[in-house]
DNA sequence: TGTGTCACCTGAGCGC
DNA sequence: TGCGCTCAGGTGACAC
């Protein structure tokens, strides 16, 4: 489940198998990922060079020249291989093959990713990256606009973390985490945090985001980068998917909620 | 306008 | 072994 630490992995292994890369030949399988695949997306990414990539949110988003951004997002399931030595594997929706012969394939099995060419003069003419809400890794993300947002909010606490129009990049495992580490019950209304309180989820969410990306990412069933390697992360994890294990702080019993249609997973006793 | 709910999708895991 | 059911969750559409 392809998160900011997951996304952020796979664009800094890419930067350095991809950049100065000219795509020769575009396949796609036809069937339609979130939205379909534009009709002329082959034809426009055909003969155009890798310039730089970078991360927005969970989106990956690749500067091509001549001027123009290839958008991808991962969905649930997807994954980026590049220059597998197989042929494309089962649900591979997309090949781009390279002047050097390498190639990259996007699969998806669930097909909820998202895989677009816009070309814009900026990244800020893009609808999907227009409506993100910031970056909790960027500078701007600070406990003093976090508790400004949160107190404009009633909705429950987890709930707002998830919403990418406000947070871009946090999704069900680092929401859960970041709330164990700052110690807030999930449940908790967002216009009732302190200032302290807000200082303590920015640094957790920091935090854990960037344990994450050292680790390369969490690899349950789905993960791994685009070299194929899983990430360790897993490992490392708190409360997510440990329901019934002991709490590693105060060996209370973790426990599952179902909020929203998603898991939650917290420690009834250190987030109370 | 803000918030909550649901559908989309398919593989994995489980019980029978 | 095979079948059917449930679960997983990012996103956008929709209802209230």
């Amino acid at each position: 489940m392809p998160e900011l630490p997951e996304v952020e992995t796979i664009a800094r292994r890419l930067r350095k198998s991809l950049i100065g890369k000219r795509v020769v030949e575009v396949r796609l399988s036809g069937l339609p990922l979130r939205k379909p695949v534009a009709a002329d997306f082959a034809s426009r990414l055909r003969k155009r060079t890798i310039r730089h990539i970078r991360r927005r949110g969970k989106y990956l988003v690749l500067e091509v020249e001549p001027q123009g951004y290839w958008l991808i997002h991962l969905g649930m399931s997807g994954r980026i291989c590049y220059d597998p030595t197989e042929h494309p594997a089962k649900h591979t929706h997309v090949v781009i093959c390279f002047s050097d012969g390498t190639e990259l394939h996007y699969r998806d099995h669930r097909r909820f990713g998202l895989m677009a060419l816009h070309d814009v003069a900026s990244l800020d003419q893009i609808r999907e990256l227009q409506t993100l809400g910031k970056d909790p890794l960027s500078r701007g993300f600070t406990w003093k606009w976090l508790w400004l947002l949160l107190q404009k909010s009633s909705r429950e606490l987890k709930s707002l973390l998830l919403d990418q129009h406000r947070i871009a990049g946090l999704g069900n495992i680092y929401a859960c985490e970041a709330l164990f580490r700052a110690r807030l019950h999930p449940g908790r209304r967002s216009d009732s945090l302190s200032r302290q309180e807000s200082v303590r989820l920015v640094r957790a969410t920091r935090k854990v985001l960037r344990e994450a990306i050292r680790h390369r990412g969490t690899s349950f069933s789905d993960f791994v980068d685009s070299d194929g390697q899983r990430g360790d992360h897993q490992q490392h994890l708190q409360v997510y998917q440990r329901e019934g294990e002991k709490c590693r702080r105060c060996r209370s019993w973790i426990k599952r909620w179902v909020q929203g249609n998603r898991s939650t997973f917290f420690c009834p006793r250190c987030q109370a």
